[in-house]
DNA sequence: ATTGATTGTTATTGTCTATAACATTCTGCA
DNA sequence: TGCAGAATGTTATAGACAATAACAATCAAT
C-alpha cells in the first residue's frame, strides 16, 4: 500500500504498459488473497502447498516445489510448519524424500481453503463477466509459456 | 525459477485460479524486464521512478511513491542511488521537499529504457492480438480499482 | 561396485516491504 | 501572531521471500 490512497492529479507513464498493470492487479488481487486466509492462519503459499499435497497424494516435496516453482531449499521450512502445525504428514518413501500426505486436520483445513479462495476469486474478479475471465485465463496461460 | 524445467505428471489443482494465474504470468513477465534493464543497470522500480520524474518534472520524492505504491521510507535509498548515479537531481522546494529533475544522463537513460522497455513488452506479449492486449488492458485497470 | 544424479537439509545472502521513531517544515486556525 | 497538528524526508529495524552454495544420504545406471 502507498504512503496514502489520495492521489494527486500527476501522469502516470506506466498505465499504458501491459507489464506494469499485470504485477499491480496481481499485487491487489494476492493482498485480498492473504487476507482472506488469515482466517485459516495461512500464507498463500502454504496454502497453494496443501492444495497440490491433496491433488496429489504421496507426492515428494521437490515436486511440489516444481508445481509451485519454488525450490527445495525453501520448501523444507514451508513443508517444516505444516507439519508442525498438524496439517501434513510425511512417511518414508526412499531413503532419500518422504511421501506426504493430508492429515484429517490437514483435510478439513484444505476445505475450508477452498471456500475462501472461491469467495476471494468471486470477490476480486466477481466485476468481470464470465466470458471475460475466461478469456484473461486464457491469456494468462499463454503469456506464462 | 524452481528447481528444473522437466514438469513431471501431476495434477496442478492451481491452473484455475485466475489469482494465481495472474502472479505467475506477472513474475515471467517481471523476469524478462529485469533481464531487459539490464543493458541499463536499473532494476525496474529505479526504471520506473526515473519515468515517473520524466513525465512530472520536479515532482515530490513522496508523489512519486503515491503513483508506484511505494513508501516514502523505501523511496528515499531508491532516489539516492539515481542521484548517486547521476541520473537525478534534487532542488530544494519546501524547506522539507525537494523538487525532482532529470539531468541530462537521466533523460538520455529514461530514453533507452523506453526502448527496451518496448522490446520487452512485444517480446512478452507479441504472442497476443493487438485486440487481445487492449481487452487485457482494459480488465486489469478494472482488477486494480 | 563405483560414479554421478537425486533428494532433502542447513546456512547465508540479498532484496523488498512494512513499521516506528525522529527532525524539520509547513498550514490552518484561534 | 503563535501554536497544534499535518506533511515530508530520513534513519533504523524487522520480517517475508527467494537465491545460492555446500553438505549428507540415498538412488540409479553402466
Amino acid at each position: 500500500m502507498a504512503d496514502r490512497p489520495k492521489r494527486g492529479q500527476m501522469v502516470d507513464p506506466l498505465e499504458n504498459l501491459l507489464g506494469y498493470q499485470l504485477r499491480r492487479a496481481s499485487l491487489v488481487v494476492m493482498d485480498d488473497l492473504y487476507n482472506a486466509l488469515a482466517e485459516v492462519d495461512l500464507s498463500p503459499a502454504m496454502a497453494s502447498v496443501l492444495m497440490v499435497i491433496e491433488a496429489n497424494p504421496d507426492i515428494k516435496l521437490i515436486e511440489v516445489g516444481r508445481c509451485l516453482d519454488i525450490k527445495r531449499a525453501n520448501m523444507t521450512p514451508l513443508i517444516a510448519k505444516l507439519e508442525a502445525r498438524g496439517l501434513v504428514a510425511r512417511v518414508a518413501a526412499d531413503g532419500r524424500s518422504h511421501a506426504l500426505k493430508l492429515t484429517a486436520d490437514g483435510r478439513s483445513t484444505v476445505a475450508k481453503v477452498h471456500r475462501l479462495i472461491a469467495k476471494h476469486e468471486k470477490r476480486c474478479l466477481g466485476c468481470l463477466s464470465d466470458k471475460a475471465q475466461q478469456q484473461m485465463k486464457k491469456n494468462l496461460n499463454i503469456l506464462r509459456s
